[in-house]
Parts: C-alpha cells; sequence; structure tokens
DNA sequence: CAATCATGCTACTAATATTGTAGCATCATA
DNA sequence: TATGATGCTACAATATTAGTAGCATGATTG
C-alpha cells in the first residue's frame, strides 16, 4: 500500500486534498494505535510491540516506515517517539479517550 | 470484522477498553471518512457512495451496519445522517481538516 | 575473543478485508 | 404496467493484515 502523502493520490480519493491522504493513514490498521502509544513515551521497537498488544513486526514495520516519511513519528537513540508534529495530532485526537467512555455508557444505557 | 463494540474484544485488543474498541473501529477502511462525509450534511445510500468516491456497495453497506449499531449514524427518511454522538465524535476530530493542511506545507518544506 | 543478549527488522504463508461489478427486491411515480 | 430511484446482496478478484520463524548488527559479558 502506498504511503498517503498529502497532495497525491491516495487510497479512496484522487483529489490530493490532505483530509484524504490524512483519513487513509489513520484509516490503517494500528495507525492511530501507535500514534497513542508512543504519546506514553517513547518505545524501542519491541517494547512498542508489546504495547500494541503483539502486533505483527512485519505490521508495525509497515506503519512505522508511514509514519517516519510523513513525519510523525521519529527514530531516536532512546527509541521510537512522537516528532512535534506527531504530537501535534495526538494533541487534536487526545480527547477521544474520555470521549469513548460517554460513548461506551450510553450504548449501554440504550441496552437496558 | 465483528463489531468493535466498546467493553467487548476487538481486533487488536483484549481489554475492552473503549479506547480500544474506537480506535478499531476509526482503523477501518472509510469508517472515518464516512463520518467526514456525513457532517457535510444527510445523504441516501448512493449520495453518500458518490460523496465517497465511489467506494463500493457492500463496504459501505458494512461500514453502516457497524456504524448503526454503534449509534454514531442512523437512516431516517431523508437518508442516513449523523446522530448526535456522531456528532460529538466528529467535533472531536474536525480540527483535523485544518491541521491536515499544516502538516501537509511542513511535508512540502522539509522536501525543499 | 567467543558466547550471549538485545536491538531493528525481513521473509514467508495463511487468514482476512476490500474492491469491483452485476443485479435483486421494494417502493413511488408516471 | 412500465420506469426510475431506493437500499442493498452476491460473488470473484485483489490487497491487506496476522502470525511465525529467524537474520543481521552491535553491545556486553565471561
Amino acid at each position: 500500500m502506498s504511503i498517503p502523502m498529502p497532495g497525491a493520490q491516495v487510497r479512496g480519493s484522487k483529489t490530493g486534498k490532505p483530509i484524504m491522504a490524512l483519513l487513509d493513514l489513520l484509516g490503517r490498521t494500528w495507525a492511530l494505535g501507535i500514534v497513542w502509544q508512543l504519546n506514553l513515551g517513547s518505545a524501542t521497537f519491541r517494547e512498542l510491540q508489546q504495547r500494541c498488544e503483539q502486533i505483527s513486526p512485519s505490521l508495525l514495520n509497515t506503519r512505522l516506515k508511514e509514519l517516519k516519511v510523513l513525519q510523525l513519528v521519529e527514530l531516536t537513540p532512546s527509541g521510537y517517539q512522537l516528532t512535534e508534529t506527531g504530537q501535534g495530532l495526538f494533541s487534536i485526537v487526545s480527547p477521544l479517550g474520555e470521549w469513548s467512555l460517554l460513548w461506551a455508557s450510553q450504548i449501554k444505557k440504550d441496552n437496558v
């Protein structure tokens, strides 16, 4: 799967709009999960694998490559970590944590 | 693929944490894109198909089923539309639109 | 200096998800 | 009773993800 570079055609969209590239990226398995986990602190490849509940190394590596090219993640001597841009992305999606709890309780409520 | 119900095991996570269910859902092709498009206004199945640049009807239907069960989307006489909960989700992710533009320009800048 | 360990990662097959096309069933309108 | 629009299903082809084994490199340890 080619890397969803903003400005280029991406999976599901030919317009090249950055938001479409971003939605393509975030719509890939574990992409958002990796960003989420890395926000908890930098991690080695294998640590990250464990935090992501045993994601396969091939997929983890594929995602990390994408995230590196798109400058959301970088590999430093102390492990993989979010770039400043990656932190910016995280800060946008971070309210999802709290929101998901409300969402969960609402779904439950309606099933009673 | 089973529906990522918060509280249950989901793809990639056994903890049942709502955030993991949410990340699973959002990590599926077109899930976030459908929410994004529906925020522009309700749409019939076929209109939605066109807005999503010719997403296949089988996948669109699969995603809509999931989003309906998870109460983010509902089918009304005037077409598919976001529920209040779905609008809440959108309001969190909506800054991604503007953010993606900055992101795109930053990536370009670094390539110069 | 050889053995051990941890690192990032590749290779490969099997399982699963997505695409793409055709077309069905239902309802409203003409 | 046609015609058109609706929501969708079926199915084969293709692409992605999962899962396991293990390689290559560098640091540490005996």
